[in-house]
DNA sequence: GGTGAAAGCTAGCCGGC
DNA sequence: GCCGGCTAGCTTTCACC
């Protein structure tokens, strides 16, 4: 991994779906040798995929709120459950297990405040192993 | 926005390289229609950008915390100053205004816990605005 | 929404350093 | 081992129906 590959990873970061050719001509290559090391970056994982950015208010995601979560038992089997579960929901925009307490860190993106308080209730305090959970709401997101 | 529009923004979110051929084939259209609606999405702000999601480990970002912020003061320039020089570092993987307390949540990605101490004392508690921070680190990206 | 044609891109191969 | 040149086949894009 060289100064080249770092400038190729910089610019797809940004701009995914630049075309190899005009990707070779910023990074002073040509298009074979750059394609191979997007395909090099790509096989050995340091690349993972390509996203779209979407308009969270344009798709009924505009409402995020950042929760806190304790559990109140850490055997495998009820930390496992609860990752897997909560991970599954395409509300939950992020998930983090943190060291300390909180015990996580959860983004979830709704639609609105109601979507919310339906989504904590039935997907979030239901969870056997939840002790405790604490929201905070999110008036603008500025970077992401 | 229809549910053909829905379909591409939900495989253009996961795989945001695909050929428009491919996408086309998908959402049971020709190529020329598909270009036209994607193209639509771009124009009206829906879809905002493409992105390659980086390993952060392999780029030295491996170390992540959550940070809080409160401000002691919110008149309107020093709100904006804080949040313009926080949003300008690369460290600063994501940044939102709250309602109530905290103020903000950071999220920061660094190499190591060295460079997050450094980033902390010379970038942020140098911020004149910046009253109260607390960290919390995280242990493991379930989901992002 | 579909079609067709021009322009442009991708991805493999091979030779050179 | 990595780069550049070349080429065949495919994709993108746009005007037109």
């Amino acid at each position: 991994m060289d100064r080249t590959d770092r400038a190729i990873i910089d610019i797809l970061e940004h701009e995914g779906r630049i075309a190899n050719v005009d990707l070779a001509e910023r990074v002073n290559l040509t298009p074979g040798p750059c394609l191979r090391r997007v395909q090099r970056l790509e096989a050995t994982g340091v690349i993972r995929g390509y996203h779209a950015e979407i308009d969270p208010g344009a798709v009924g995601r505009g409402f995020e709120v950042m929760l806190d979560v304790d559990l109140a038992r850490f055997d495998r089997e009820s930390v496992d459950a609860f990752e897997q579960a909560l991970a599954a929901f395409e509300e939950v925009a992020e998930l983090h297990r943190l060291f300390g307490s909180p015990d996580y860190f959860v983004r979830i993106a709704v639609a609105d405040l109601e979507a919310y308080e339906r989504f904590l209730r039935d997907h979030v305090q239901t969870l056997p192993a939840v002790q405790r959970v604490s929201s905070r709401f999110t008036m603008k997101a500025i970077k992401r």
